[in-house]
DNA sequence: AATTTTAGACTGACCGGTCAGTTTAAGCAT
DNA sequence: ATGCTTAAACTGACCGGTCAGTCTAAAATT
């Protein structure tokens, strides 16, 4: 059980960092801030994590940890390649209306990559396990006779930029279009422009 | 001259805030690095602006009016409501072509969004602005019997978030896929969705 | 069974540096 | 003489990281 306190302890003090960063960001959250809300002690807190920029480093990963088997385990669940996209797009929006805060987080990570070696090292793995995934999708489809022949990579990149796009409904209120509409929209837009037409 | 003077050194001080926000983001850069790539005095940028997030905040118009023009001009040169929309793609491809920080900051702007108020209001009022540009657009192919009967906010909405898309190539490498091969791509899927099916 | 040792977990006051913004006293231009 | 500019020193709040020491529960020794 030894191994279980660290991992406790470890989430404890990542669930807090998230929770700051979200209301203030890298810079703007204070060490003090997570030993507030984590009620653990700064001592605590270096004992688990050597620097600040560990901890937020970790927090990508188990950001991407948990998004990663969702994703596997959505798109398995389906068939055909069409609706393998329409689950992402659909499990895309249920994450965001379930916790927004996991698409917040998100545009703080970019900020990140932008600006830190280590932090755009990390995502860029991530990105490019997501587009694997997609960009699968798409091979299977067009081998299947079901997509035209498109460039795959072209067609996961294009799939991921609009996902990664509901990140727009958690900064700009917008009273006319909600997420799933958007969402919807796009989908529709690409499927269509990805699917052979039956009749010819 | 008057006038002129305090508009030279408005656009000095703003052109080094974009210079050090583009690379160390908004809390790590100091306002002693914008006094350094100036070649102003600390006292002069007090002069002219109260302070650092005043500063920041101009920068955002500054950025805006910039852009605003552009796209205007852009959409007034052509007829059609797909020409104007292609030409629009085109536009953005060009800039980023042209000056990718213009895209980088934006992320920085988003961050910002995110996180303080006043930037939220400004940037929730520059994208409404986008928004209604684009939303003509498409409400003028419906009208004009050219696209099929969208709804034009959501449309328009999904139009600005592929082309703030573009972003993520000013962050991640990407051996295989160009930005504009990416904008191609979704241009088409937008626009195949959106024209109407003329033996129909 | 009682005592000592050990190691991992934890604490929080404190230090050293940082930085937005101010002040000052002088210089230049118009 | 007023608007603009400068260099440099200064202030004080602020914060990441440290460190000397405490606690606890189990293991080792007696």
């Amino acid at each position: 059980m030894k191994e279980n306190l660290k991992n406790k302890r470890e989430k404890q003090i990542i669930h807090s960092a998230l929770h700051v960063a979200l209301n203030k960001g890298f810079e703007n959250s204070r060490m003090d801030d997570i030993v507030k809300h984590s009620n653990l002690s700064k001592g605590t807190i270096y004992y688990y994590y050597r620097s600040k920029k560990d901890l937020y480093l970790s927090l990508v990963d188990h950001w991407f940890i948990e998004y990663s088997t969702g994703v596997l385990d959505t798109i398995n669940k389906k068939n055909t390649a069409s609706n393998q996209l329409k689950a992402l797009f659909a499990y895309f929006i249920d994450q965001y209306k379930k916790s927004p805060s996991t698409f917040k987080i998100m545009i703080e990570f970019w900020r990140m990559s932008r600006l830190d070696k280590d932090f755009n090292t990390k995502l860029q793995k991530i990105y490019s396990q997501f587009l694997d995934y997609i960009t699968e999708i798409i091979l299977s489809g067009i081998e299947d006779n079901e997509f035209i022949d498109v460039n795959p990579r072209i067609t996961a990149l294009s799939i991921l930029i609009n996902i990664e796009g509901i990140k727009w409904f958690t900064i700009f209120e917008n009273s006319d279009v909600e997420a799933h509409e958007y969402m919807d929209t796009i989908t529709d837009f690409i499927l269509n422009g990805l699917k052979k037409k039956s009749n010819e």
